[in-house]
DNA sequence: GTATATGCAAACAATTTGCACGCCT
DNA sequence: AGGCGTGCAAATTGTTTGCATATAC
């Protein structure tokens, strides 16, 4: 895989950003460093990071976004402000001890909780 | 909201299915009872059903599904035959012992796990 | 030099919506 | 009678693709 200019600036924003931005979002970014990028470039790119694993991929409230965060680490979606939290806790030691009951060999986990967070209980 | 037949045969089909299937999927079944069954339709219902809690909304490979088991149940999707299992598995108690490192109050949780069935691997 | 990436536009897929009609209660 | 549900078609939205040109290595 090269390295364009372009797909070097959506790594670096991607990575760079605490939220999980979706394609539009990168995209509108991307265009401040390159106003002819095309919303085709973007999505190749993006698939292109995430096959090779420098991103990660998500689903949200069925919107895609994407993740510069590859530590094992887990989502929490506010239902009231509707924001996506990251949370560093790890499901290794949950599944190695539900080993039985899953029945399957697991090698990836992807946790996604939802309620009220932290912010808005107040 | 009322059942009309063609409500009670999506939740029915859904319900009494073990796979999760897509909303083509069935809109197709759907087709045996009711030939000229609008796609629009099939879409209104299983909406307003999952809005009701009388179905769960599943993504799977950024695939919308539907899932008519309402118990507490996880999901594994084998990277092999891309058959995807339910789990009979509670994150309750993990999520309870992990409330500190959360830090949100928690009201849902959703975990899909990956990896090699049982059956792929013989 | 050659394979890969880009920009543009068109194509595609999945889902939603407006509207007139029909059916349940 | 009134409201909710249906079927149909068109509209929206999100994503992918074909092609000619440009760029990285």
């Amino acid at each position: 895989m090269r390295f364009s200019a372009q797909r070097t600036a959506i790594l670096n924003f991607v990575k760079g950003v605490k939220t999980h931005p979706t394609a539009h979002e990168i995209y509108e970014h991307a265009r401040d460093g390159f106003p002819n990028i095309s919303l085709g470039t973007v999505y190749r790119n993006l698939n292109q990071l995430v096959e090779n694993n420098l991103l990660l991929s998500i689903v949200d409230n069925n919107i895609q976004r994407y993740d510069g965060n590859l530590a094992d680490h887990q989502h929490f979606l506010c239902l009231h402000c509707e924001e996506l939290y990251d949370v560093n806790i790890s499901l290794e030691d949950f599944v190695l001890s539900s080993k039985a009951e899953i029945g399957h060999e697991v090698h990836g986990t992807e946790l996604k909780m939802t309620g009220i967070c932290k912010y808005c209980k107040k």
